[in-house]
DNA sequence: GCGTAGCTATTG
DNA sequence: AATAGCTACGCC
């Protein structure tokens, strides 16, 4: 150690050296000297711009080592060249955080915070502002709605944890309209009162404004909202009054697990079973697991919210790891609708896929029709679900079996109608859809397979009078024109509306007693092991947007293997009869819960090279489970390598392999490895593995 | 010998 | 990720 009169100049010149993470995926952090006019003003959590090649980089300090530390030595260190901001843009506390995440993931921390700040953050230099005086005005919160029991009960043990100050994670059970919205805003309330901040993420925020007026009803200008929809200026000014502290309630999609509140109190992720939290490209992250994460690291109370658990999710809770709360009770009183399941087997096979000759009944059956047509007649509104887009899943020739394929993508191309285009749903690849076939100039083109726009036509051809509009991706290209369309069946101008799982999401339409489910098992045969549960969730949110207190609903869902125990249990509204048997498979086959999985991808421009990319990587995982000598269960099992689900896409060709393993460190450690032998794509814990 | 498409390695 | 630098190949 140096004597006192010359430690601070001495430490000074030691720890010049400023770790900088540049959001791009480089290995680790650079070293960059620290100019005399910045030192001692940038910090850990500095934002600054550094050289970087033969340009800048913006970038993030994370921390000091002195100049004669020995892994500079050799470079001719560049400086730091611009300080935009005099305060930190992260506390060492968000540091610790994002070191996890990249420790998780096994990602560069750059990868990290190229999630965690949104880029248009960062591009106006910002003074010092305080131009919201103009909502500070009035504001009166909305009064609280009245609590059933169950809302109490569960409140209660929240509140308590909140008050006890220790990290705890619940996992809030209850069904559409049991009121899971208002404990999380009375939570939220909580956390304000203490001085701590709320984080509460939901699934697809753009198309949910309601909760977001329901928030801002209730906090006012407390409120920020973070989601991919907004404009770069809206998302720059709620970062930075979060950031600032001004905003403390941050209500947001799954990017804004990262929002920069502070010191949150509460975590809430609204229904966390949702594939939407997980982020599937570059950082592929699940917002669900991070916010429990960073829930227990800032010592905040964490709510996961479900009338569908994950099933991790609720083997987690079942094993103490949450604290479950169930709501059994509806305040709406609103019975559950009752669900009729009718096997498509015993309805006649009319053409169901034919075209113009088709019956009016080929895709709407006897039982659907009628219960149609007595909603109309009631002057109520129903909704058709079928969870596909477009006319046709592809179209094919009856003469010689010709099928158009995507050229960049080994997917047959989708017929969209309306348009009269054929496109392929991977990468965008569209050609018009044309009447003679390309293989023998044959007339004898015929659509194979349903979508939306098929149910929309029959529909109208069934109900010649009603008011029928389709909302799916392509009807809602814009926030615009989906908000109208919602807006029509709002106000009553559309009496049926046909449309995928988008419909299901967060709206209520008290209006709408008759809810049609085209083709139950759309989805159940899918290669994937999640497609029981995926269809479960899907069923049964879909089953609960029907009826209201005074005006019972009814479901009629059509499937072929109405003894199939996903459909069973969904049409019983049994999660626990679901749940126990998918435990069950799972457990057959050792995937999750029973362990943890990841997928690892090889991509190339040519079939060999990706082939060969995957066998190497295989014969190298073969060499490491016969590492563990002496009679030892290898620490990890991999399936493959194999082919995509889907071969190829945009032109690269993909081969995969499943990791899969029951201990957390020994999947870890295989990561590790692969990621040192050049493997580029690792999805841990995936969420489909298609 | 030169130009360049496609690949590899590096970024402080 | 972006790109500087390198290699192999085609061309005159």
């Amino acid at each position: 150690m140096t004597t006192l009169n010359t430690s601070v100049s001495a430490r000074a010149k030691q720890f010049e050296i400023a770790q900088v993470a540049v959001p791009r995926p480089v290995p680790g952090p650079l070293s960059y000297r620290v100019p005399e006019a910045l030192a001692g003003k940038i910090k850990v959590g500095s934002f600054v711009r550094v050289p970087f090649r033969r340009s800048t980089s913006e970038g993030f300090v994370t921390g000091f080592v002195p100049a004669s530390d020995p892994s500079l030595a050799g470079f001719e260190l560049k400086e730091v060249s611009e300080l935009p901001f005099e305060s930190a843009v992260f506390s060492r506390k968000d540091l610790e955080f994002y070191s996890w995440v990249a420790g998780y993931y096994q990602l560069p921390l750059g990868e990290v915070f190229h999630c965690a700040f949104p880029k248009s953050v960062f591009r106006i230099p910002k003074k010092a502002r305080a131009s919201r005086a103009e909502n500070k005005i009035e504001f009166t919160p909305s009064k609280d709605f009245d609590f059933t029991p169950d809302q109490s009960a569960s409140f209660a043990r929240i509140q308590a944890a909140m008050a006890s100050g220790t990290p705890k994670s619940f996992l809030l059970f209850g069904v559409t309209g049991s009121g899971k919205t208002e404990i999380y805003i009375r939570a939220a309330r909580e956390a304000l009162a203490r001085g701590k901040g709320a984080l509460i993420l939901v699934p697809e925020i753009a198309l949910t404004p309601q909760l977001r007026r329901r928030f801002e009803e209730r906090f006012g200008d407390e409120v920020a909202v973070l989601h991919s929809g907004l404009t770069e200026k809206a998302r720059r000014d709620f970062w930075w009054s979060i950031r600032r502290g001004e905003r403390r309630v941050v209500v947001g999609a799954r990017s804004a697990v990262f929002a920069p509140l502070e010191n949150p109190g509460l975590v809430v992720v609204d229904e966390e079973h949702e594939p939407s939290y997980k982020q599937e490209d570059r950082l592929r992250y699940n917002a669900r697991d991070l916010a429990l994460v960073r829930a227990r690291l800032f010592g905040a109370v964490a709510v996961l919210g479900s009338a569908t658990p994950a099933l991790e999710t609720f083997y987690a809770a079942n094993s103490g790891k949450h604290e479950l709360l169930t709501l059994g009770s509806r305040p709406n009183a609103r019975p559950l609708p009752s669900i009729e399941v009718v096997d498509l087997a015993d309805e006649p096979a009319t053409a169901r896929n034919t075209d113009n000759d088709a019956p009016a009944s080929a895709l709407i059956g006897a039982k659907m029709r009628q219960g149609l047509e007595e909603t109309l007649a009631r002057g109520e509104q129903a909704m058709v679900f079928v969870n596909r887009k477009g006319y046709s899943n592809f179209v094919l020739c009856a003469d010689c079996g010709h099928v158009p394929e995507c050229l960049n993508c080994s997917v047959s191309l989708t017929y969209y109608r309306s348009a009269s285009k054929l496109r392929c749903h991977y990468c965008g690849f569209e050609i018009d859809a044309i009447q003679t076939c390309a293989g023998c100039a044959s007339h004898s083109v015929r659509p194979m397979g349903i979508g939306t726009e098929q149910v929309e036509r029959e529909l109208a051809r069934t109900f010649p009078k009603a008011r029928i509009a389709r909302l799916d991706a392509e009807a809602a290209s814009t926030t615009q024109k989906l908000e109208a369309a919602l807006a029509r069946f709002q106000s009553g101008e559309t009496q049926i509306l046909a449309g995928t799982q988008m419909l299901a999401k967060g709206h209520d339409f008290p209006n709408v007693t008759f809810i049609g489910v085209v083709l139950a098992d759309l989805n159940l045969h899918l290669p994937d092991f999640r497609a029981g549960e995926r269809t479960y969730q899907l069923l049964a949110q879909v089953a609960g947007r029907a009826g209201r207190a005074d005006k019972p609903g009814r479901v009629v869902l059509q499937t072929y293997m109405p003894m199939h125990y996903v459909i069973r249990s969904s049409t019983a509204q049994d999660f626990a009869a679901f749940y126990s048997e998918e435990l069950e498979h799972r457990r057959a086959f050792g995937y999750p819960p029973f362990s943890r999985i990841a997928q690892v991808e090889f991509r190339a421009l040519k079939e060999s090279a990706a082939r060969r990319e995957a066998e190497r990587a295989a014969a190298l995982l073969a060499h490491l489970q016969g590492a563990h000598p002496g009679g030892v269960a290898p620490a990890f099992t991999f399936l493959g390598p194999a082919p995509a689900a889907v071969a190829k896409v945009a032109n690269r060709f993909r081969w995969q392999i499943l990791l899969k393993s029951e201990k957390s460190s020994s999947l870890n450690a295989v990561i590790k490895t692969l990621r040192r032998e050049g493997a580029r794509f690792i999805d841990v814990d995936p969420v489909s593995t298609l």
